[in-house]
DNA sequence: ATATTAAAAGACCTTTTTATCTTTTATTAT
DNA sequence: ATAATAAAAGATAAAAAGGTCTTTTAATAT
């Protein structure tokens, strides 16, 4: 579904957001070896993004990567789009350059549905959201080990 | 969404059958000229379809493609696994190797849902159920054209 | 028979994606 | 000040996807 650039930048982001949510600033070193990325093409992916202001660095002793605040409640969609395009979100199923509901392709109505179902999902969450979802399940999990006696 | 080639391929594999229930077979040339797809790269296609079985072919004068009636109810999963794998069907939004109930990532339980509609549409079509779809499109445009006094 | 037609085979090339490495610049702890 | 740390920049390279071309083989109409 989405590039290996798209999914690293993902796993990276909300990574960067947990820890963010913990008061640390995770380097480039610890992203990759966290979410099992390449450590050269990851720096590469967060320098590009910081370029784009999606999240911001500090360079030296102690830095490391962060989200701004006024950016962690941005929707997917914008950061996908930034690091892959739009295609996924607008284009035909059959690949058609003028396909609609005037001319549409023999799957048109079917294929609507789902692209439709994926633009609502990466417009509706969100790095925040994401790292909440996954806060919610590790407590859960993390639940399990509680010793309940 | 999909690969390239496995546009070119659907598209070509639908036009093939439009034409087949016009008692035609359309050569390289006709169908690359149709779907609009580069022709070296269509007969490419179609050459690996023919071995794998998905289409027929003739050689020489008279020759071209044609759809194996057997065949023409086959679910396009099957054809588009062939092309590109099943990672689509079967693969994690995040990326992830380990992903499931157990061990979801951040956006497991929405992805699921976009996944599973990807898997009742390739697996609820066939290349015959696109080109009934065509047909009747067509026929209620083309009744546009007719002249109703 | 043979000329013509059309697919099969496979070598080759280009672009994009994915990944790696080296050098430079900025920051901070000491 | 300076040593250590970490991101920025940018060159390079490997792999995959996308595309092109030439030669060979098979079929058929004449």
């Amino acid at each position: 579904m989405f590039k290996k650039e798209t999914e690293y930048a993902l796993r990276g982001m909300v990574y960067i957001q947990l820890q963010n949510l913990k008061e640390r600033r995770p380097g480039v070193a610890e992203i990759a070896r966290e979410i099992e990325a390449p450590y050269f093409f990851t720096a590469k992916i967060f320098q590009r993004l910081a370029k784009q202001g999606f999240v911001k660095s500090m360079k030296g002793k102690g830095g490391g990567f962060f989200i701004d605040p006024e950016k962690k409640d941005l929707p997917l969609k914008e950061l996908i789009i930034a690091i892959e395009g739009e295609e996924l979100f607008i284009g035909c199923g059959f690949g058609l350059k003028n396909c609609d509901e005037n001319n549409p392709c023999p799957m048109h109505h079917q294929y609507g549905m789902i692209r439709d179902q994926i633009n609502q999902l990466v417009a509706g969450e969100t790095i925040q959201s994401l790292a909440r979802n996954t806060l919610s399940k590790t407590l859960a999990f993390s639940r399990e080990n509680v010793d309940e006696r």
